[in-house]
DNA sequence: CTCATTAGTAAGTTTTCGCTTACGGTAAGC
DNA sequence: GCTTACCGTAAGCGAAAACTTACTAATGAG
């Protein structure tokens, strides 16, 4: 849901790559541990990390669940992203201005 | 450098806040860390992570250390999301698609 | 030269987090 | 109904990470 959620979900690796393979093509959790280090639990807590950020939904179907990508999850973080990428340019800016303008005080003095 | 640095680097709230007030103004180690509840070395030590993950630049002026952020810093994490932001948009199309088309045998059937 | 200020580093501790094993719960097949 | 397959949850463990308390280094002021 928020900026925070999605990035501390997509600084894991695993759990990175997971949603990366839902990226492609929408899966199953046995599937999805199938080519992976690590067991069938261990994908199943980052899937509910995962959702809980808003980045991917299931759909039951009989017992399986299929999970895929939220069309609009990573929308927050791009927001926040583009925020923060404006924030810096003109913070930049501003100390730029500021460097030039200690540089004509001196040539004034 | 990379995203996953960048991402690592802003999944901890503190290293967040602190590059977040850089955004706003640079700043030297002792004033990040006077308003924060963690030691200044433990400030220290995010300004390294976020200095490796490219997101800020240190400026020595005398003792004292300015850091400020890089303008293009998170430039690799937003192209990575850009990526992502398609991947996930025609991983959607094509299941809905596929959905319609089972749709229609269905009704041929 | 001495002392004070600023900050990075080292070592150790505490906490967080990802993983596993074990269990419970639901739906389908026989 | 009984079994099988699929999945989420709980509890516990080990590794990683964040934090603190020293200590060291470098620059400026007196």
């Amino acid at each position: 849901m928020t900026y925070e959620m999605i990035l501390t979900a997509l600084a894991d690796p695993t759990r990175r790559a997971i949603f990366e393979d839902l990226s492609t093509s929408p899966s199953a959790v046995s599937v999805l541990a199938e080519g992976r280090p690590v067991s069938r639990p261990a994908v199943s807590q980052h899937l509910k990390v995962l959702e809980q950020a808003g980045l991917i939904k299931a759909q039951k179907r009989g017992t399986t669940r299929i999970y895929h990508v939220t069309p609009q999850g990573l929308g927050p973080l791009r927001d926040y992203l583009d925020e923060m990428w404006g924030d810096a340019l003109s913070a930049f800016a501003a100390e730029t201005i500021k460097q030039s303008n200690k540089q004509t005080e001196n040539e004034d003095a």
